[in-house]
RNA sequence: GUGGGCGUAGCUCAGUAGGUAGAGCACCAGGUUGUGGCCCUGGUGGUCGCGGGUUCAAGUCCCGUCGCUCACCCCA
């Protein structure tokens, strides 16, 4: 039992899943760019009023999940738990809505929320995710949604499911909570105990409850979707037709709602079969308000984020994840201090023009060395003893044909490129 | 915060009726005086999570504790 262990709810990121991490995220950037997002890096801790204000003060994530302390100054700091609220406040702060109206903004970083860790959840995971930020119109809402759909289409996953909703805005959602809660009050006795606890709270999410005798409670309660004001209304519309022009496949899922309080109109998730009781690969939606509400210009905005390590986990289960080993160029083999040292040289000017190149640190036999040389996936090994250091020249034996040859010393650099099919 | 499962070599695990631990893989060395992948031989490696108790004797029984894991809750 080693004497310190990771903290509870934290990974290693080992090389060989690291390489998995490098694909992702490169498919990810690769996809935002296409749809002209550009990055944006916030700082991993912020002031903890931010997100008691931008979340909401009621919701799980700010009541009992952040990871906050206080600075050395008594100021209440916050470890990020979520990435929405910090692009906001960026875009405040830097006042880029002075620069120009509309901002496309991604972000992939880790995240810190203090639950209780198992499949699919952690204490710190990791995120991306984009926000369109300055335009109200439902072309903006669709933007974000295919550009998740295709970051996932472009990793190769089949099996997911888009849902989406509407949970309506300042003017159609307050008077639908009141009308939820006059159908439920006087079924409160027949919800299970948390639902009686959203009742005031979030009477939304009962209607998202899967208790058995919850959904047969509220199967016949009002939906938003019956609901919504004739603007919020005609916004779901124009989302779900041009859904459907770009062929995305979506269901309406009348029932779900979203966490986070900022949410406005458009909701959505990103569910995957393949992930256990955390199912949800990525969620996200309109947040009209969330700009004033964290002090800035009213600036109607929508984005989503998404779990990396849900991800990689659909991905290794659908077998989307092979072929990420690769060896060095060349493993130098050596006999003989002098070798040795020859080694250690050439080593620097290959590496120079570009090659990766590794050779032995532990003075071991010849045999060994090769061993190594297969081991770490080299494609030759260059072998290299006095005999060869006197005749300034080497062997160059191709690890996968077992093919070898002698190369004059000169002529090393020429040849590798060659065999490697690099540029000289 | 609550509940279930699990904690034996680096990894995956076995361990019979309690008698102070094994396999496969990995690792190292040799079989080839200067050469890998297969094979053969040998070797390194374990306070059996930790603490306490029962017993002549505990990995094996009892209590406690910590950790991991899955689930509830919530969400990525």
């Amino acid at each position: 039992m080693p004497k310190f262990q990771r903290i509870k709810g934290t990974h290693d990121i080992l090389p060989q899943d690291a390489r998995k991490w490098r694909y992702v995220e490169g498919v990810v950037q690769e996809v935002m760019q296409r749809y002209n997002f550009d990055e944006i890096r916030t700082p991993i801790f912020e002031e903890t009023a931010l997100f008691a204000r931008g979340i909401g003060q009621l919701t799980d994530i700010v009541s009992k999940e952040m990871y906050t302390f206080l600075d050395r100054g008594k100021k209440s700091l916050t470890l990020k738990p979520e990435g929405t609220a910090p692009v906001i406040r960026a875009f405040i702060e830097h006042s880029l809505g002075e620069k120009k109206p509309v901002h496309k903004l991604y972000y992939i970083s880790p995240m810190f929320r203090q639950e209780n860790p198992q499949a699919g959840r952690l204490r710190q995971f990791h995120q991306f995710g984009a926000e369109l930020v300055g335009s109200a119109a439902p072309e903006a809402d669709v933007e974000t949604i295919a550009l998740a759909v295709d970051i996932y289409e472009q990793l190769g996953l089949k099996k997911y499911t888009l849902k989406i909703n509407s949970v309506g805005d300042a003017t159609c959602r307050a008077p639908y909570k009141e009308r939820l809660k006059d159908y439920l009050r006087p079924r409160l006795d027949k919800l299970c105990r948390s639902c009686q606890e959203r009742f005031d709270k979030n009477p939304l999410r009962i209607l998202d409850c899967k208790e058995e005798g919850c959904r047969a409670e509220t199967a016949e309660a009002p939906l938003i979707i019956d609901h919504l004001c004739e603007d919020c209304h005609a916004h779901f519309e124009a989302v779900k037709s041009l859904l459907s022009r770009l062929g995305i496949a979506f269901e309406v899922d009348h029932r779900l709602v979203r966490g986070l309080d900022y949410y406005t109109r458009t909701a959505f998730e990103i569910l995957s079969g393949a992930l256990g009781a955390q199912n949800a690969l990525g969620g996200g939606g309109r947040y009209d308000l969330l700009a004033e509400e964290l002090g800035g210009k009213p600036t109607p905005s929508v984005g989503f984020a998404a779990g990396i390590e849900r991800l990689l986990m659909v991905l290794e289960k659908e077998n989307l994840l092979s072929d990420f080993d690769s060896g060095p160029d060349v493993f130098i083999a050596t006999l003989g201090e002098e070798a040795r040292r020859w080694a250690v040289q050439t080593a620097r000017q290959l590496r120079q023009r570009g090659l990766r190149v590794d050779y032995d640190f532990l003075g071991r036999s010849l045999k060994a060395q090769m061993k190594e040389a297969n081991r770490s996936g080299a494609r030759f090994a260059l072998i290299v003893g006095e005999n060869e250091l006197q005749a300034r020249k080497v062997v160059l034996r191709n690890l996968s044909s077992s093919e070898q040859e002698t190369v004059a010393i000169d002529s090393l650099v020429g040849e590798l490129e060659a065999r490697l099919g690099k540029p000289g």
